[in-house]
DNA sequence: TATTATAGGTTTCTATTTGCAACTTAAATT
DNA sequence: AATTTAAGTTGCAAATAGAAACCTATAATA
């Protein structure tokens, strides 16, 4: 980010805003997270939760309205109503594991215990970073805006990584 | 995350709950990103920012009181205060960029600009994503929870990439 | 079949938070 | 000395969050 600022005009134009209306409001993270480890059911996010009942049917009303969730009545059990993540909703767990770690980093040493790890190698995973194009991690030191328009291409193709981010996105 | 469900008692455990209570309230993600644009004054975040003058004053202190900010009176004009980031507070770069990079995958159809590159090769940055101690990218599918103590320790040393991240965490 | 329990909400009312506009205070500029 | 700037504070209205009770459809139980 460096000395470089982003054209403040042009801030508001940013993906942010658009992100934070559909999770900025509180609890919506922590209905994220508890869909992520298989919660389903009102009942079931409610006794997972400590959040009240009229907040908890509003924010899943708009979560399922801004895409993030999926609302489907259960057939065997009419009563039922299941509550998925969408692809829009799964695309999320990058920005909840940053924040997670970041929350785990400082908050009081609390060491945090399980773990999140690789199911194939069982073991932990990295810290959420930024990186390059050729996947060095960088910091806020290294980063800076740029035209879109003056951005030379490269071949994409010459780099898998860019492939095999584009096909885990692509789920 | 698969099948394996997160210990649902230790939900309430993990970083998440901490790292909302210092940016889950509305406007604290606007305020970091103007902060990372380099904005440092009270008034310049007014201008930046849609925000009410004492809600912006509120965010101040409480971004300051939890460390993610530094508030220092400046010695050239002494009416004039400084926020600056501080490690913890630059240390949200990831989070906020992958909720960003969200927020632009999945808003409406704008596509950004100006957009963030490596300052070295001024190529944009790769969506931020999660990965395996050995850097491979992983989804959701590839996570399970483990217990930290049932974890095979690796030898860290043989592993330049983990030096890496150690190395920027240690900024 | 009648009764009770469960699931997923809604309603009502109160407390807290947000947001606007005006005011304040100290320091710098003209 | 008068004005402007910077960084707040105060007072008040509107919006939002939260607790508790209530509601409706379905399913399980006696």
């Amino acid at each position: 980010m460096r000395e470089l600022r982003e054209p403040l005009q042009q801030l508001a134009e940013c993906g942010l805003p658009t992100a934070l209306e559909a999770m900025g409001e509180r609890w919506s993270f922590m209905i994220l997270r508890a869909a992520f480890n298989g919660v389903r059911h009102f009942e079931e996010f409610l006794s997972e939760i400590s959040i009240a009942r009229n907040i908890l049917a509003n924010r899943l009303t708009r979560l399922t309205e801004s895409g993030i969730l999926h609302r489907t009545p259960c057939p065997d059990d009419r009563r039922k109503v299941e509550y998925r993540l969408t692809k829009k909703g799964l695309d999320l767990l990058p920005t909840m594991i940053a924040l997670r770690q970041w929350g785990e980093k400082w908050g009081t040493g609390v060491l945090s215990n399980p773990v999140l790890v690789d199911d194939r190698d069982r073991q932990p995973i990295l810290p959420v970073t930024i990186r390059s194009h050729d996947e060095r991690v960088l910091g806020h030191m290294d980063l800076c805006w740029m035209n879109s328009a003056d951005i030379t291409p490269i071949n994409a193709d010459t780099h898998e990584v860019d492939d095999r981010v584009r096909k885990l996105s692509a789920i």
